[in-house]
DNA sequence: CAAAGAACCTGGCGGC
DNA sequence: TGCCGCCAGGTTCTTT
């Protein structure tokens, strides 16, 4: 579920919370949420360490440590990070993955549903290598038309696998694909390599704008989102296409359309985008 | 090497 | 009400 902008949020909200505290104990509930480590060794390069700062790479939230280590979350489909007072009450530790007990009395609690979230522990020197895996930060400056133009020259996947494929970008999940090629109108499916100038110029700045929007809402809630406070964002009220199927375009009328690339639903407008 | 597909999990929903 | 198949915001491994 959660992508840029929901991560962003997120980060935003626990930079000012997390950041000083040190780390009392930790409870590892589901061993899958720390795995391929054992629950053990992630305890043990927690235990008693401050935080130092909270940072963000595409999906990733990046909790840095006194050591130099890195507390590496990704919240995949279904994960939630909450800040709360403890002991939390029994009901709140349904599907509870990971508890991080703070020397403030407060507490960081790792929930996932579908358990396909993962929290692991980056050494400093592995660091730069893990990085580097990742195509640049849509919202840095480093992104630019040229940079895009360059990635989708002579590639014949359709566009919007490749703004999914976070070596080539890093952050943009399923929603922001389809609400960034509406508002540049282009079809889904074109070969990425066909993408004139002047399309590959609207489409870096929508994704900019659509990005930029979605944080400003606190991001997007269809389902199981929900920030460290546990509330929802508000940039599902403003969807263009994105699980609108049926019902009209904003911009001309017709029927919103879902069909299926690379494997994932996928909604447009079949006259606003070409 | 690029691209497509399956696998990893759980729960909700529609259809019968 | 019960069972079955399909679908879901993501990533990674395998196959073609």
């Amino acid at each position: 579920m959660p992508e840029l902008p929901e991560v962003e949020t997120i980060r935003r909200q626990l930079e000012p919370l997390l950041t000083g505290s040190k780390i009392s104990s930790i409870e590892v509930l589901d061993p899958l949420a720390v795995a391929p480590a054992s629950p053990e060794a992630f305890k043990r390069r927690l235990r008693g360490r401050a935080i130092t700062a909270v940072r963000r790479r595409g999906k990733y939230l990046q909790l840095e440590l006194d050591t130099q280590d890195t507390l590496v979350i990704h919240l995949r489909m279904t994960g939630t990070l909450t800040y709360l007072q403890l002991p939390m009450p029994k009901e709140e530790r349904q599907r509870l993955r990971l508890l991080l007990h703070l020397d403030n009395g407060a507490g960081l609690a790792f929930h996932d549903t579908r358990r396909f979230g993962k929290a692991f522990i980056l050494k400093a020197g592995d660091s730069q290598r893990y990085w580097a895996r990742l195509g640049p930060e849509p919202l840095d400056s480093s992104f630019k038309a040229a940079y895009l133009g360059k990635i989708l020259d002579g590639r014949t996947r359709p566009i919007k696998s490749l703004l999914l494929d976070q070596a080539m970008v890093a952050g943009i999940g399923n929603i922001y694909a389809d609400e960034a090629l509406y508002r540049a109108h282009i079809m889904p499916t074109r070969p990425a390599g066909d993408l004139d100038d002047e399309e590959i110029r609207r489409l870096t700045r929508s994704i900019k704008a659509t990005l930029k929007k979605a944080i400003d809402l606190q991001g997007s809630s269809i389902d199981t989102y929900r920030d460290s406070q546990g509330r929802k964002g508000s940039f599902q009220e403003t969807f263009q296409v994105h699980r609108r199927q049926g019902e009209p375009c904003p911009a001309c009328g017709t029927r919103v359309e879902k069909i299926r690339v690379g494997g994932r639903g996928t909604y447009f407008c079949p006259i606003c985008q070409k």
